[in-house]
DNA sequence: ATGACGCCCCATGGGCGA
């Protein structure tokens, strides 16, 4: 069973290079962020006729997530539990039949935090962390269900000095600094794993390179796409491969697609 | 020091992303 986790930048204008994929990779769970979309515009037909379940939590222009299935899935439930006040799409949630079980996955698109402020204080980082803490508290009460559970999505976070092409450049950025690093690592001091890094672990195999200045020609990415795992999980992952290539197509995002492989 | 690229929208340039 493979799961996977996409940061598509618009799901509308990303239509070729997501059913591309679709068809190659074939993977059972997708976790889309950044759709750009309301529900309403989400191409639902074009994703069904592939043979995909569509659950959707859409938002108007910016953020919005989404979580794609060949099996039905059962109590989907939207948004992130914690502030009645946050209006961002980026929490979804599925429990999804898998082998003679079910697996729990999240889809998560992690404010980016920037710019910082000069006392790390500024609303856009305090609304970052304050999101961290919520996704703690959420994934406390995930974990204590038996099913498997995965944590999927665009994280914003650089885990590693190796994750990034020039982590001096990169440190005190909201991706990057001591307070993000530390609320990512308590998240998975509840007992989740960074699939990728369990598997792999090798420095420079990024997730997203940004449009601008040839990053992508040069190599200067960062890895910031993550599957987080509990540890049932993590007993039935088998191999896990970040879509490299993909960001080499016509009108690519520019993030890639990670991928975990599960023997469920 | 700035902009660069690409996406969005009751657009025609500004907001946003990382």
């Amino acid at each position: 069973m493979k799961i996977a986790s996409w940061n598509i930048n618009s799901v509308k204008a990303r239509m070729p290079a997501l059913t591309e994929w679709l068809e190659a990779a074939k993977p059972d769970v997708l976790c889309l962020q950044e759709i750009k979309t309301v529900d309403e515009g989400f191409p639902r037909l074009e994703i069904e006729a592939l043979g995909y379940h569509v659950s959707v939590h859409g938002q108007k222009s910016y953020n919005g997530v989404a979580l794609l299935s060949r099996q039905s899935p059962d109590e989907v439930t939207i948004g992130l539990p914690g502030d009645d006040g946050d209006d961002q799409a980026r929490y979804i949630e599925a429990v999804i039949p898998a082998g003679r079980g079910v697996v729990r996955v999240g889809g998560i698109y992690l404010p980016n935090g920037n710019p910082v402020g000069e006392t790390a204080d500024s609303e856009k980082y305090r609304y970052k962390l304050d999101w961290m803490a919520r996704l703690k508290t959420h994934a406390a009460k995930l974990l204590t269900h038996e099913e498997p559970l995965i944590l999927a999505g665009d994280y914003n976070v650089i885990p590693r000095a190796g994750d990034c092409h020039d982590p001096k450049a990169w440190w005190g950025d909201a991706l990057y600094r001591p307070e993000t690093l530390a609320a990512f690592r308590a998240i998975k001091h509840l007992g989740l794993y960074d699939a990728f890094e369990m598997l792999d672990g090798r420095d420079g195999q990024y997730s997203f390179w940004d449009y601008q200045g040839g990053a992508w020609q040069n190599n200067l990415g960062i890895r910031i796409d993550h599957l987080l795992c509990s540890a049932s999980a993590m007993d039935r992952l088998v191999d896990v491969s970040i879509d490299k290539f993909v960001r080499d197509g016509a009108k690519p995002s520019d993030h890639v697609p990670i991928v975990g492989r599960f023997d469920f």
